[in-house]
DNA sequence: ATTATATTTCTATGTTACTAGAATTATCGT
DNA sequence: ACGATAATTCTAGTAACATAGAAATATAAT
């Protein structure tokens, strides 16, 4: 759980969640310090540091190769990190947000879309969600009021 | 993108997790401002601005009812943000990562596991990391050299 | 050995974020 | 109108984070 906030707030930077990308875009073999610095035009030590602060969270991991040290995603906990929020959120979303059960189309989440063909809405949340619905039903309009 | 990054460090906030998941767990309607206060024992002020921060990361929405305001998760949001990580990380996941092409198992990942049954390895994608593991499979080992 | 390259640690500075009491605004009930 | 309750904004202190030059460390090449 607490590796969960250390994983969100590391990607919830701008430099770290390029570097993320760009590494995974890199593959498994990684990329080394020298070659996000040229792409990514960081001055070494901030670079080092976001790097640090990705490897701690554990969504990195560094292996050294002679001079270089190759930096890589750690799919593991990419795919944890994923489930965690999917386990949080996506479950509800399938029992509460399903626009359209029948074909399963209209969240165009790609996670979402083969579960969503069939319904997985349980009896508690179905209950749940209609009493709730009954009253009001916002689900948009995002500002404070 | 700029959206992603601040739903991403809103969500990477222990306390603002919290509020996330408790209404998650709410449903659709939510839950008022004094709810959460009671349930999280947050003082109120410190409360507001957290609800302030994810609010205006697009993550909750809230709405009026008299006296109360009653904040709810934004799902499509919600469901973008996963997207937004899966797109980027789930699509190498299955490419790169899937232990049991045949059975599709071992990730366990509910978002990946259906998808992971026909795997879709791209050709790119099959020479580029059959290129980079031949020389090192680490995939472990989470410290820095 | 010496020099060059890759990367990290040290150090410092500016900026942003978190926290929470107090004051304020808004709405309801009487 | 008035008091009570819900929620936000004001204000301010502290802590944490981001940035980056300079010094240090580690490895390789000559």
């Amino acid at each position: 759980m607490k590796r969960r906030i250390e994983q969100l707030s590391a990607l919830g930077q701008e430099e770290r969640l390029a570097i993320f990308r760009l590494l995974v875009r890199a593959g498994p073999q990684g990329n080394c310090v020298d070659q996000i610095k040229r792409r990514l035009k960081t001055p070494g030590s901030t670079l080092s540091h976001h790097l640090d602060t990705l490897t701690r969270s554990g969504l990195l991991s560094a292996r050294r190769a002679g001079r270089f040290i190759h930096y890589a995603v750690n799919w593991r906990e990419a795919a944890n990190l994923i489930r965690f929020l999917t386990e949080d959120c996506c479950a509800e979303m399938h029992a509460r947000f399903s626009p359209d059960p029948q074909t399963g189309a209209g969240v165009g989440n790609p996670c979402c879309s083969q579960a969503a063909k069939r319904p997985r809405r349980t009896r508690r949340a179905a209950a749940a969600s209609e009493k709730a619905e009954a009253r009001t039903s916002s689900e948009n309009g995002n500002r404070r009021p």
